[in-house]
DNA sequence: GTCTATAATAAGATAGAC
DNA sequence: GTCTATCTTATTATAGAC
């Protein structure tokens, strides 16, 4: 077993990688074929399998690909002061998705295979308890700064909006996936608007 | 070709079509095989094949099985007066679905699908259309008769409401799909507190 | 590491008896 | 209509040459 840099077997694996997302994209997780993956790359079988170890060792690098990036969004927020309402926060958010997830299709295909995959829905709930911990930083925050609370309330308050934050950002990339004509800049206001600040 | 009634014919479909729902929802579209339908609803592949012409057959009636019982929701809906408030519409919206939707995994994996094969996709937009519809004529009542608007300034903010509607019952579905410890009450209340009325 | 060729299995669907 | 047995193709993964 010949050896190269570890940069080189990073930029292969993100090059397959990226072939698997393409194929995955359009034709689903278990509806991509190995022979699609290896034609969509222009690799050869062997090539490949010198890189993961299987199909699913594929699915799982592309599920945490589309998963991981969100983490990225996450971060950045977290380093916006001062604190801005709950809308903002929230269009944020899903700007970042927006800007970032070429795929939103994709996205609603993890979501359907971490309903029958243990390994993807571990990936994807780890990512949700970031943002809700976000979410609870900001939304208590600006509750306790703005609108006078104390901790106590501003928590119980910021607990009870933060699945709903978590439900619009769902439902933007639901919708963003299946209909074609949705105006994702008049959805990210109309919560502007509706949301608290 | 032996004849039956159609009642014998239409139970059997239905009782085939009740086996694959239970495969589809813990193994997804394309994970589930042929052999494991069989299997789990007890007939066997002839049996099967006499009433399906193919495995695609099977996804489309189950997959319109879950999306076509959100109609009747709707429906039941449109017979309410007076008009409720949206929050008390969007809130029905998705009791509905907690009731009825004995999945909302299979949803999910539902909506994946429609991102890959056109069919899947007519089948749940045309649903969409529908709700979008009701929800138009609601919001569109209640902003003139509880807020006086013209009817230009309500259907106005009913379309810019619409989304944000669809979006939190899409949120909610996947919670309810995703989160082992989802609170769909306290949701429902967080949209009551939030949306107009 | 990457290729071609192929092994081993699984899948969707059909045939023919009953 | 339903069953068992099976045909055909597709699929994941590996072997061995380079």
């Amino acid at each position: 077993m010949p050896k190269v840099t570890q940069q080189y077997r990073d930029a292969r694996r993100e090059e397959i990688t990226a072939a698997a997302l393409r194929c995955f994209a359009s034709k689903g997780f278990r509806g991509t074929s190995m022979s699609d993956i290896i034609a969509e790359s222009g690799l050869s079988a062997g090539a490949i399998y010198g890189h993961f170890e299987s199909k699913h060792d594929i699915i799982m690098a592309v599920a945490s690909h589309v998963i991981g990036n969100r983490m990225d969004d996450l971060r950045e927020l977290a380093a916006t002061h001062p604190v801005p309402a709950p809308g903002v926060v929230v269009a944020r958010v899903m700007r970042g998705i927006a800007g970032d997830v070429a795929h939103p299709a994709l996205l609603l295909q993890v979501w359907g295979q971490a309903t029958i995959e243990a390994g993807v829905k571990e990936l994807l709930l780890s990512v949700f308890a970031e943002l809700r911990q976000a979410y609870l930083a900001y939304f208590t925050a600006w509750a306790t700064e703005q609108e006078g609370l104390d901790a106590a309330g501003a928590r119980a308050w910021a607990a009870r909006l933060i699945p709903v934050a978590i439900g619009l950002a769902q439902g933007y990339i639901v919708q963003s996936a299946l209909f074609d004509e949705f105006d994702q800049d008049a959805y990210m206001a109309s919560i502007r608007e509706l949301l608290p600040g």
